[in-house]
This record gives C-alpha cells, sequence and structure tokens, in this order.
DNA sequence: TCAATGATTAGC
DNA sequence: CTAATCATTGAT
C-alpha cells in the first residue's frame, strides 16, 4: 500500500515544498467507506509570509485562516464568484504559508485536461471552501500519497500564473511535457508562432 | 455602507 | 483579449 505523506512532511517552507509535490498522489475521498479517487499533482506553485501575492501577506482573516494553520491544513478560497482553488499549508502553524495544486493527471478515463488548472481540478473533485480547514490525513476528504518516483521526470520552475504582485518569484514548478500542466512555459528556441 | 479586486476560465 | 460573477477586503 502507498505511504501516506505525514503532516511533518509539510512543515518545510512552501518554495521547498511545492516542487517536492509533484509526482505525489493527491487522494480525495468523497465520502467515508467510498471509494477513493487518486490523481498526480503535475504542477504547484508557492506562496510564502513575506511574499506580497501571498493572501495572508497583510494579516490573517476569516477567509484565509487555514494557510495560517498547522502544517498540512487544507485551505480552500473561491476565486473571481465561480471557481475554486485547493491549496495545502506548510512550514509552521502561525505562519502564511501554502501551496496552490494547480493541475492534476486523472485516473485513466478522464480527458488529459479535464483538471488542468486550480479552478478546474477543484470542479471534477467537487472541492469547495467545506473542505477549507480540514487536516491531510486518512480518514478526512484529502490526503496525499507518495508517488512512485520516476527518475526521468524533469521539473520547471518558473514565474507565478494571475498576479499582480509578486510576478518575478519563479516560484511555479511542473513536470515538463505532461499533458496536464495548466500553462506550460514558452519553449526556448521555439517560435511563438507556427510556420 | 461601498467600490475595487482577484492565485480563473471559456469563448471570440 | 475580454466578459462573467461574487465573496472578501480596505477604504469611506
Amino acid at each position: 500500500m502507498a505511504a501516506v505523506l505525514p503532516l511533518a512532511w509539510f512543515a518545510r517552507p512552501a518554495e521547498v515544498v511545492a516542487p517536492a509535490l509533484l509526482g505525489q498522489v493527491l487522494v480525495r475521498q468523497f465520502a467515508e467507506g467510498q471509494p477513493v479517487l487518486r490523481s498526480l499533482i503535475v504542477e504547484t506553485e508557492a506562496y510564502t509570509p513575506e511574499d506580497p501575492a501571498c493572501h495572508g501577506y497583510r494579516r490573517k482573516t476569516a477567509r484565509n485562516a487555514a494557510m495560517f494553520g498547522p502544517p498540512g491544513t487544507v485551505y480552500v478560497y473561491q476565486i473571481y464568484g465561480r471557481y475554486h482553488c485547493l491549496n495545502l499549508a506548510t512550514d509552521r502553524e502561525g505562519a502564511a504559508s501554502a501551496v496552490l495544486i494547480r493541475a492534476l493527471a486523472l485516473p485513466g478515463g478522464a480527458g488529459d485536461r479535464d483538471a488542468a488548472g486550480p479552478g478546474k481540478l477543484c470542479q471534477v473533485l467537487q472541492i469547495d471552501r467545506s473542505l477549507n480547514g480540514s487536516i491531510a490525513c486518512v480518514g478526512q476528504p484529502l490526503w496525499v500519497e507518495a508517488g512512485s518516483h520516476d527518475p526521468g521526470a524533469t521539473i520547471v520552475q518558473t514565474t507565478r500564473i494571475g498576479l499582480s504582485q509578486g510576478r518575478d518569484l519563479p516560484w511555479r514548478w511542473y513536470l515538463a511535457g505532461h499533458p496536464a500542466v495548466s500553462r506550460p512555459a514558452p519553449v526556448a528556441g521555439q517560435t511563438q508562432k507556427a510556420r
């Protein structure tokens, strides 16, 4: 059986945990006793206390309280009035630190890009704010298991998406060439336009 | 109380 | 590139 990542695994800075989550397995259980849905994490972003783009940059509020929680706390917020985004709190309790899960590879059958984006993956996995504040461990709606290590996997590090502040921090990571990545960075030496 | 603003997405 | 759409936030 796959090893469940212990909560202590998340007790590191977000910019360390974010790339380490690539290739791990996000497990969703819709109800106790129900079968689980396992998906590969293929894209993440890091947010830290000193980061102006972080929701907890200014202060702790009712909305962002979960990202100040103990490592492994689930932080879900709604954006643009129609989508949800899934994060896992990292570092230590009291620190506004979290990793945004941006894309998943769903198990067989599902379309390659059905979970290619933070809003889309929450729709597919039925993640909303009812999960906010839960803990990522077995018996809860969501947890993470160790994925099988792929020695050939290349990780790409680049800038984050959709921000108005902190644009320059290279805190987005994804598995190179994976079809579920939401927005692959431009490849050097390749023209944007087909010809 | 009120206006501004998104850690997005789908559709021109 | 732009509209859709609404809870949260910071300023009156």
